[in-house]
DNA sequence: CGGACTTTTGAAGTAATTCAAGGGGAGTGG
DNA sequence: CCACTCCCCTTGAATTACTTCAAAAGTCCG
């Protein structure tokens, strides 16, 4: 009996990890693939929810987005990762943009299919309220860090995130493989780029970090760690 | 055949909500009740997680602690509502503490036994995909604020979801049905006391609210969304 | 009525933003 | 291959929103 090759990457996806080969023979036969490319938004903030992500390949961006058009970002979403939860959770419409950084291929479900999948596989069920867990855990620290840090700390705290999160060990130190600007650091640290800019000069100089355009990388992430620990 | 009275209460919480009579019957015959005094403390930040409460009336806190002892207030918890989510989502540790407001009764289920019924039973796996969904989208909300606004605005925020969650319409307006300290509505703002106290003089001033000791009553709700939507 | 906690308000200090201007890389098109 | 252009980044200087420091006045409860 032959196995889809499909199945072997959704049951390392955080979404269906663990599942019973039913339940992720269910999964497969529900869903589609789509393929963005960089830039591509792939579901908009405040439009309905109607599709559910696992990413195959590639890099996301989720954003929020004020009325003024000033933007936070939440987090980067990497391979394995869900993008556009609210359909698991049955909001009526998404809370966040969420933008491609690479190319990107994606496996999809519509709402109602994901969850018939979840009504009738628990383990399912069981890793989205677990992956849903974990996310908001990390939302309560980082609204810690934004209300009792200060600005160096918290640009800290985002890059050891980011360096754990797509951090790749290179001569000069832990590379962070995605693009980032210093815009990009300031709207997941809670301030401006000029203040990151500064920041990362100063840190240059001490021998902490090395970047360039779009480019962190972190020569001595123990002191880095240290920075974070300051008073 | 007699109904057990803790059914009805059951079912119109958030994590049972529309749930069938079977679901509820197995919850209701897994769980405990425990009642707990103004400032006892319900969970406790870096605890293994063994325990999930429901909350049957009454109203908790929740606090994040750094660990130089500041806090950060993450949300009140009401009736029906979920607490110690981390026994649901299968964290090790609580990622904060939960301590009693009021005095408070609770139904209780170790973390095995509410897997258990989540496994069981998938509509109640599916509330708790929904509740935390909604929390995660909150915290969304409140990282955008907390990066992009001003302390004003950020005070009238938390005052205007305040007035929402525990609000009681009175004669002088809506009256907030928690004790709130100025220092408590610093640690949801993510500032200080004295800023604060400032900001409810000029708004009281202007007549958008009344407050006295541990006391909020917003009198002019409209005046109070348009400070949260300024410039 | 005493004592502990909460709140208010002034004054000084400062971290970070805003304003402003210039410099450098990467990619494009001639 | 060189020049041009578009971003992105850097760095000073001025400004400000907010915190910190300090002290006093209320308010509640036993």
């Amino acid at each position: 009996m032959d196995q889809h090759p499909d199945l072997g990457i959704l049951g390392r996806t955080e979404l269906f990890r663990g599942a019973p080969m039913a339940a992720l023979q269910d999964a497969q036969a529900a869903s589609f693939r789509k393929r963005v490319a960089p830039d591509e938004i792939v579901l908009r903030q405040g439009d309905v929810a109607t599709n559910l992500y696992v990413i195959i390949v590639g890099r996301l961006r989720a954003i929020q987005t004020t009325a003024d058009g000033q933007q936070v970002i939440v987090r980067y979403l990497g391979p394995g990762e869900v993008a556009g939860y609210t359909a698991l959770s049955g909001g009526e419409r998404h809370p966040g943009t969420v933008i491609a950084v690479d190319d990107t291929h994606l496996f999809g479900w519509t709402e109602s299919a994901i969850k018939d999948v979840m009504r009738k596989h628990s383990s399912i069920a069981l890793n989205a309220v677990a992956l849903l867990g974990e996310r908001y855990h990390e939302m309560q620290i980082r609204l810690r860090e934004l209300s009792t840090e200060k600005v160096e700390q918290r640009i800290a705290h985002t890059i050891v995130r980011l360096s754990q999160q797509a951090g790749r060990r290179t001569a000069r130190g832990i590379e962070i493989a995605i693009p980032l600007s210093r815009q990009d650091l300031a709207e997941m640290s809670g301030t401006t780029l000029h203040t990151v800019s500064r920041t990362l000069s100063a840190w240059e100089e001490q021998g902490i970090v090395s970047c360039g355009r779009r480019r962190v990388v972190v020569s001595d992430p123990q002191k880095l760690l240290s920075v974070t620990e300051e008073v």
